[in-house]
DNA sequence: ATTCTTGTTGCATC
DNA sequence: AGATGCAACAAGAA
């Protein structure tokens, strides 16, 4: 589930957090989301520690607390951020619990435990922070920076591009897919075909998705429009909210894909 | 019962 | 060396 806007999403859900000391940190040692904390240290900094505010880039969220210390969290395939109270029903995945004053819980759950947290104590801001690339909606995503990418990228195509993190920050299956039907781009399209027409295209329709699911799902989770892919993308059977013909459904780059065959011409698009 | 999955990584191969 | 492809991770949902 989490791409930009989701995880944009789940960050405000902590928000009850802020401006309160943590009484109690629980990770469940066994737990993979654990993986790449040291929890003994991780627990003794963040008790006793104020949450200051939090944050969000990418698919990556981060809390900033009192003392320097930094809790990073990636929700993965199936990960959620919960806050509630002593008379929540916890879940079988409650891998993470913050116990806040005033008894304010905030809980990370994640069946599948694809997800993970960090953490990270010192003056000035964690590596995993801070090497984060340039957001898609930030003046330093310009179309030269897509270009040379696509370029080193030019035999892959475009759909397992615009997966990779390292360009395209929160860029996630669903917004890749809603992304190219927007364009009218093929997601076999190899990445190299892209001439400066087709570039400016896609890195207006990046920055379009991007502002558009922020706005819808960032704020209250509405369900986007009917005129998106996303609502018609998942099952088979769909049809194209523009062309009204029948979707495309097909594994590219080992990622389920999803487009209209009648908008998203291979080769067409060239220059 | 079987197949699928909105993410990332590590390794094999090109 | 750098780009590309794919299994693996774990467990619910269909």
């Amino acid at each position: 589930m989490p791409e930009l806007a989701e995880v944009e999403y789940f960050r405000r859900r902590w928000n009850p957090g802020v401006g309160r000391k943590v009484k109690k940190a629980f990770l469940n040692p066994k737990a993979r989301i654990g993986r790449d904390v040291e929890i003994k240290a991780m627990t003794k900094a963040l008790v006793g520690a104020k949450l200051i505010e939090s944050l969000a880039a990418a698919k990556q969220m981060a809390f900033r607390f009192t003392h320097g210390a930094w809790l990073g969290v990636h929700l993965g395939m199936t990960g959620r951020l919960e806050a509630g109270d002593a008379a929540r029903e916890p879940t079988p995945y409650d891998h993470f619990k913050l116990t806040m004053s005033g008894g304010k819980e905030l809980i990370f759950v994640d069946p599948r435990q694809f997800g993970r947290v960090l953490f990270w104590q010192g003056v000035g801001v964690p590596p995993w922070w801070s090497k984060i690339p340039p957001a898609i909606l930030s003046p330093e995503f310009t179309i030269g920076t897509v270009e040379v990418f696509l370029r080193r990228r030019a035999r892959a195509p475009i759909k397992s591009v615009l997966l990779m993190q390292e360009r395209f920050p929160g860029i996630g299956n669903w917004m890749a897919d809603e992304v190219l039907w927007r364009a009218g781009f093929h997601p076999k399209a190899k990445a190299g075909d892209f001439g400066p027409k087709s570039l400016r295209k896609l890195h207006a329709t990046l920055r379009a998705v991007c502002a558009d699911a922020l706005k819808v799902i960032g704020k209250d989770w509405s369900d986007p429009p009917e005129s998106w892919l996303f609502n018609h993308r998942w099952k088979d059977g769909g049809n194209c909210p523009r062309s009204k013909q029948p979707l495309i459904r097909e594994v590219v780059g080992g990622r389920t894909t999803c487009w209209s065959p009648l908008r998203q011409v291979l080769g067409a698009e060239r220059r």
